[in-house]
DNA sequence: CCTATGATGATCT
DNA sequence: GATCATCATAGGT
């Protein structure tokens, strides 16, 4: 039996690393998701770096707690997060160990199971929809808060791992501001994308609410 | 294509 | 009580 190089799995090594490397060469890789509706198989087009505690963007910026509390853990694990009342988000820790980094994984293109990401996300008008958004991603490959801080590396089938891809050229690579961070962490250009790839996410400014006060009924 | 706005609840101060 | 690493929808261009 035989596999293909851009079919082996990434290594632990590969996440320990500075996220700032990390996660620019995740684009390309491809990202499988098993699960009990079936398998997705996603490339990724677009991504976010979140520094850890230097970073005031981060969930980490404040110190340790318990929602972010995997961040602070070993790299190659998942953090995931419920945000907006009604979404989750997917990253990926990144090293080295105490630096409490992470990628965010902000859109891809789906290559495997795409009727079964079209059950899940039954609003999208078009296949390149499907992933093209934080959120959006993690609905087509129905990660909640139940997959936080699993291990990409446990075991021979994990729910959710990395494969090696087929990286775009470099020339493709393309880095500006993180989508939605305001404050001191607004002008980093530690958002990536593949340039030109339909699936990627359209880039909106960090919108502050102005007193946006709901009514307590 | 674009912009504006309501939905919805966990989290942290 | 304010904020939030967002999305779907409605309506204008």
């Amino acid at each position: 039996m035989t596999t293909s190089p851009d079919r082996a799995p990434l290594t632990r090594d590969f996440f320990d690393r500075c996220v700032l490397e990390v996660a620019p060469d995740l684009l390309g890789r491809t990202l499988v998701r098993h699960s009990a509706g079936g398998t997705i198989e996603l490339r990724l087009t677009e991504v976010e770096a979140y520094a850890g505690e230097v970073d005031p963007g981060s969930h980490a910026y404040r110190g340790r707690t318990p929602r972010n509390s995997v961040m602070f853990g070993p790299p190659g694990h998942t953090y995931v997060y419920f945000t907006y009342g009604m979404w989750h988000c997917l990253n990926l820790v990144c090293g080295p160990e105490g630096r409490a980094s992470g990628v965010l994984l902000r859109a891809g293109e789906i290559d495997v199971g795409v009727g079964l990401a079209r059950e899940r996300r039954i609003s999208a008008r078009s296949d390149k929809e499907l992933a093209k958004g934080p959120a959006r991603l993690a609905t087509a490959l129905d990660v909640d808060r139940e997959l936080n801080g699993s291990d990409l590396f446990d075991g021979p089938a994990p729910a959710l791992s990395v494969l090696h891809g087929t990286p775009p050229p470099r020339d493709l690579v393309r880095s500006g501001p993180r989508t939605g961070v305001g404050g001191d962490g607004a002008h980093q250009p530690w958002r990536f994308w593949i340039d030109g790839d339909p699936t990627v996410s359209p880039y909106r400014a960090h919108a502050p609410r102005h007193r946006a006060s709901r009514r307590t009924t």
